[in-house]
RNA sequence: GGGUCGUUAGCUCAACUGGCAGAGCAACGGACUCUUAAUCCGUCGGUUGCAGGUUCGAGUCCUGCACGACCCA
């Protein structure tokens, strides 16, 4: 706080304060949006006057003085205005007061609204009333902040500056609103559950861990809701939901931040078909609840998001992209015609985790437009039922959307004597150095020895659905506070 | 974890093969009652991310570190 503009800020500030005006009053006068006044007066012609008194309160934006008179850009949540201030209207004792406010200061004013020669509507005010005063400078005016990192870690800056991010995520709430809504409207319960959680299971990934003092136990951050939302399900609450705050102590790139936001979805006596035709369903909603549309731009790409979308096999996408058979169930065949396509793959993996990452890398990619890939290896899919009539494949499906998973669902796997097998071959894979492998959960096991429906169930990604939506090409970017590694010096 | 690129005034950016660190905006002082990226005159503002090294001389070259972006694992 000891550079020059701060130091003429607080001059400006110790000189308001002895002319009396309190720089940060306890609350403002009643005022309207300016977006009414601007919508109210929009007929108004060139240098006409209204005869209407307004009141508003903003942000002041922009200062043009010109000695006996100022202009002044004041800006609001709904929309900006023009303010005209004058001395012969004013009175020369509060026009010189007003000469202690900068941009960046927040002001209420009361005026005739008209319109300049130049068609600019204008408020001439008649009084004004100081609401808070800025200490600091704004960002530059016109080009803004662009620094990345300034603009991740003030986020406060990058949104006064920046239109394009503040829209970004004023759409992301609203798709959020959307999806709210449409799970409202069908009958789902909205419900949290907890997110430090003793075994942090319902997913194949590395938890953050914190303890509890008073009970002197360690507890994991959440990786999903899942095995809490089921327990739900038994006990009778048969269409629920959450939205919230996973975590995965994991890298971060452009599409993984360290905690995200998921959407979990269960249903009883449903199935997997069934979440597709919910995915499709809400997914569309969403999207036209933002853009009115169900097809968009997404990074070059056009995308439509209107249903039915695409349904792939794994098993065939993967033979299709790779020219490498998948079906077969010896992964040391599949290592073997992985390398004679030229394609070298790890000895050590699993045949299911073979076929991941050849999805991975070469069908992932490629799926632009909505696509759902289903029918997964048993292997991979511990908590998802077996299709009937399988040994090996599980009824599970992904949603791929610009090159990105941003969705995960099952036919919930109820029968518990599976469930604990599955959890035990999961056990075994931790004991072979699988760090990420699930672990026995004997409560939920419990619970489910109890009954569970048939049930579907789907987790979205929320922020990649965001990336979606607003054209983003990093999670950063619609993440209000993404996770940054911590600069001592904060300027 | 690896690679590439970046970090210069409050903000946006310059500074050629190593040779006096600059501009616009913001700020400050002055002029100015229809401006709107206001205009005009003047002024202030720098640990060039940090720590070393090479050199007569480093924003520039070298090494290490920090933070960030992108790509890869």
């Amino acid at each position: 706080m000891e550079d020059s503009l701060v130091k003429s800020r607080l001059e400006k500030f110790a000189r308001l304060r002895a002319a009396g005006i309190d720089p940060y009053p306890p609350r403002a006068v009643t005022t309207a949006p300016i977006q009414d006044t601007v919508v109210q007066f929009a007929r108004l012609a060139n240098e006409e006057k209204s005869g209407v008194q307004t009141q508003i309160a903003g942000r002041i934006v922009a200062l043009r003085r010109m000695g006996k008179a100022s202009f002044l850009d004041l800006r609001d949540g709904t929309g900006k205005i023009q303010i005209h201030a004058a001395a012969d209207v004013l009175g020369n004792e509060s026009y010189s007061l007003l000469k202690g406010c900068d941009i960046g200061d927040f002001i209420a004013v009361t005026g005739e609204v008209f319109r300049t020669k130049r068609g600019e509507l204008t408020v001439e005010i008649e009084k004004w009333t100081l609401l808070s005063k800025a200490l600091r400078p704004l960002p530059e005016k016109w080009h803004g902040l662009k620094d990345v990192e300034l603009r991740y870690r003030h986020r406060a800056l990058d949104l006064i500056a920046n239109a394009d991010v503040r829209e970004k995520f004023v759409h992301r709430s609203r798709m959020i609103a959307a999806m709210r809504r449409f799970l409202d409207q069908h009958g789902f319960l909205e419900v949290e559950t907890p997110i430090m959680q003793p075994i942090a299971g319902g997913a194949t990934a590395r938890p953050f861990v914190t303890h509890h003092n008073a009970l002197d136990i360690d507890l994991y951050l959440r990786v999903a809701p899942e095995l809490y939302l089921k327990r739900l399900i038994i006990g009778g609450l048969e269409r629920v939901y959450e939205l919230g705050k996973n975590f995965r102590n994991e890298g971060v790139s452009t599409a993984h931040n360290p905690e995200f936001t998921t959407l979990e979805i269960y249903q009883a006596y449903s199935d997997y078909e069934g979440m597709m035709a919910l995915a499709e369903a809400l997914i569309a909603a969403s999207v036209h609840a933002v853009h009115g549309n169900t097809v968009i731009r997404y990074q070059g790409n056009e995308i439509d998001f209107t249903p039915p979308w695409r349904r792939i096999s794994l098993l065939d996408a993967v033979t299709e992209a790779t020219g490498i058979d998948v079906h077969v169930s010896d992964p040391a065949r599949i290592i073997a015609h992985g390398t004679e396509h030229g394609i070298a793959l790890p000895p050590a993996l699993s045949r299911g985790k073979l076929i991941e990452k050849l999805f991975d890398d070469f069908v992932e990619p490629k799926l632009i437009q909505p696509t759902i890939v289903m029918d997964y290896p048993i292997e991979i899919s511990p908590l998802a039922k077996r299709k009937s009539g399988s040994d090996d494949v599980v009824e599970r499906f992904e949603l791929f959307i610009g090159g990105m998973e941003v969705a995960n669902a099952f036919t919930e796997l109820n029968d518990p004597l599976d469930q604990r097998a599955r959890f035990e071959a999961q056990e075994r894979l931790r004991a072979s150095g699988d760090d990420e492998a699930q672990r026995i959960d004997e409560d939920f096991l419990f619970a489910l020895e109890h009954g569970m429906p048939p049930t579907g169930g789907i987790g979205f990604g929320i922020d990649r659905l965001a990336m979606l939506v607003t054209n983003s090409p990093s999670i950063r970017e619609v993440i209000l506070f993404p996770t940054l590694k911590i600069k001592e010096e904060t300027k």
